[in-house]
DNA sequence: TGCGTCTTCTGAACCGGTTTAGGCAAACCT
DNA sequence: AGGTTTGCCTAAACCGGTTCAGAAGACGCA
């Protein structure tokens, strides 16, 4: 229970030696006989001796653990499966080389600027995951003058010395809308992410490029902040109107549920008089009626991915990009033939 | 940018005292005169020292950190917005501490356990938070053991030293059920969650004790692991059975969606030949069709409350349980009078 | 005036590692 | 043989705070 933990003293005095040559042992660096750093090693197992990770903190500077800062209200993100498997798979990385993830929920952009300035100046962590990439994203800056390594999760649109992860969400959106124009419909509409996240505006030009390559006019859009809500409103509000799309392309799963949700409410039946399709195919998707079609993509993949490049980014100065493949159209039965075009 | 660090030598030279006294007026101790530890407090200000939090952990032997340590499958928690929602309640008290919030996901309870050893013996974090707690559960005489203070998310079934933050289930479970029977309901199932938590068996018992109490046989119960997936496929037996129920309480509000899809995919109606409730009153519940009836529990309350009483613990040595409210039934639509009882 | 007490403050030890300058042999030159 | 290199190791400084024993001075009191 309390025994008084035991310390690099301790195996030093134990083995005989001093305790500047335990540490050169523990750290496997070279200046130590195979005899003697075995020893050392087998000693220390003896004793049952974890170096104390505080006093390393505080003399390599260095504080074995990441962060990742999330900005989001917390009803979209509760919606949103993205970070519990996204952080899974960082941890498989992680605790292998026991490191530790700092968590941060933070309700708005000022308070997340602070705790990027505190977890530096108590240097809290050795480098962070900079996720829901923005326009012209001000934590860039902020973290380049901190100097502290990031990884970002997306590609930045503006100079970034950080490498990122990305995924093109390009062709799944545009097979999706392939998909759709192959079943016969041509109002089809987006119910698109908020414009200020990058992925939000990218899936929208990406919605859009998709129409003008099929020589399609341009469909509607309607933005949101991806929340389950703002999806319901706008599918209310596309489907109401006089002449409505047969077919809505969701920015995201949750919106497209709710979309159904609404649909449904409608007494539209899914996917005859409308076909609705998602993005991200989060659990959910599967087990609604009709199970959605959408687009898989794979957050603990990019957990992996950005974990292994963070920390070959702390260990070796510079990480290459990591392009990750690009979701593929999961086809069930949301979409559909219209019934009437 | 890479200003050398002022540390507490540079602020006591600046101010012409010891390092000891700078260290005193910082944690505002007796010993200090008013005057001196202005004129320090001043100093420090100006010179934007802010104590290493490194150095301060090695000689407090503190971490300045909680721990959350997750052992769920992510696909189950990524369909569960509680701890996005108790994680961000936590924070809220937590930051204006300066405490950071360690967490870890792991994906088996082996793994769980390892997880806490090291938490402890690299002085990771300086108390718990223990969340869905089991059936005898086996981190408590291991966090007892390993001396680490910890606050339990619901109350276990075993001796324990922690305080724990509570809510009774029984009264939503009972007053769900009650109004089924109210609205003519007399064959009701329950899909239950996971037997060996503590809230999956609670709900459950709190549902046949409601049937008891109102002079109806036992209902049929079928277990799961509180999955998307286990509910859609504990619905799909219940209802295609010969003589099925004409009501189904879901122990929580993704199951008993997965509940909806498949009672729309047999070409049932809900609720006229199917009623359905929930538990939990998630983001989603508010959006699919027919909305969900279920129960409102609040786990951003739960966050705050744990944090809360995880400080005052750690503080005082010792803190009071909490109960929390009882989650309330929110009537929708999902749930009505059978047509055919 | 002398003595005890209180307050304020200092110096040094301490937390438990890492790192650097240097000592001492043994091995390697020529 | 003498000088240099090499390999292994030690002692001490260092990271940046906290804490404790005790010094110095101010004050009260007899």
């Amino acid at each position: 229970m309390s025994e008084p933990k035991v310390t690099i003293a301790d195996v030093a005095r134990e083995a005989g030696v001093s305790k500047g040559l335990v540490s050169f042992a523990l750290n496997d660096r070279p200046g130590v006989s195979a005899e003697s750093r075995i020893r050392i090693l087998e000693i220390a197992e003896r004793l049952g001796w974890t170096p104390s990770l505080r006093a390393r903190s505080l003399s390599t500077r260095r504080s074995f653990a990441l962060g990742l800062v999330i900005a989001r209200d917390p009803e979209v993100l509760g919606s949103d499966p993205f970070f519990p498997s996204f952080i899974a798979g960082v941890e498989t990385v992680l605790a292998p080389q026991g490191l530790a993830l700092v968590l941060s929920v933070v309700p708005d952009e000022k308070t997340e600027m602070r705790t990027y300035r505190s977890l530096v100046s108590d240097g809290r962590v050795d480098g962070v995951f900079l996720s829901d990439l923005r326009h012209n994203d001000p934590r860039i800056p902020l973290l380049q003058e901190l100097g502290l390594p990031a990884v970002t999760l997306g590609r930045p649109d503006t100079q970034s010395p950080f490498p990122c992860i990305s995924v093109d969400d390009t062709p799944g959106v545009a097979e999706t809308v392939r998909y759709l124009i192959s079943l016969g419909h041509r109002r089809i509409a987006h119910v698109a992410g908020s414009p200020a996240l990058l992925h939000g505006s990218r899936r929208r030009a990406a919605f859009d490029n998709a129409l003008s390559e099929a020589g399609l006019p341009a469909g509607q859009s309607i933005e949101t902040d991806f929340s389950v809500a703002a999806g319901a409103d706008a599918a209310r509000r596309l489907l109401t109107q006089a002449s409505p799309p047969t077919a809505i392309v969701f920015a995201n799963d949750p919106m497209a549920i709710a979309g159904l949700g609404v649909a449904h409410e409608l007494g539209l039946r899914v996917p005859d008089d409308v076909s609705i399709t998602g993005f991200d195919d989060i659990d959910f998707t599967r087990y609604v009626f009709p199970a959605l079609t959408t687009v898989r993509t794979a957050p603990s993949d990019w957990g992996r991915a950005a974990g292994r490049t963070l920390l070959d980014l702390m260990a070796l100065g510079t990480a290459p990009d990591v392009d990750l493949p690009a979701g593929r159209l999961v086809i069930r039965g949301s979409a559909g033939t219209p019934l009437r075009p």
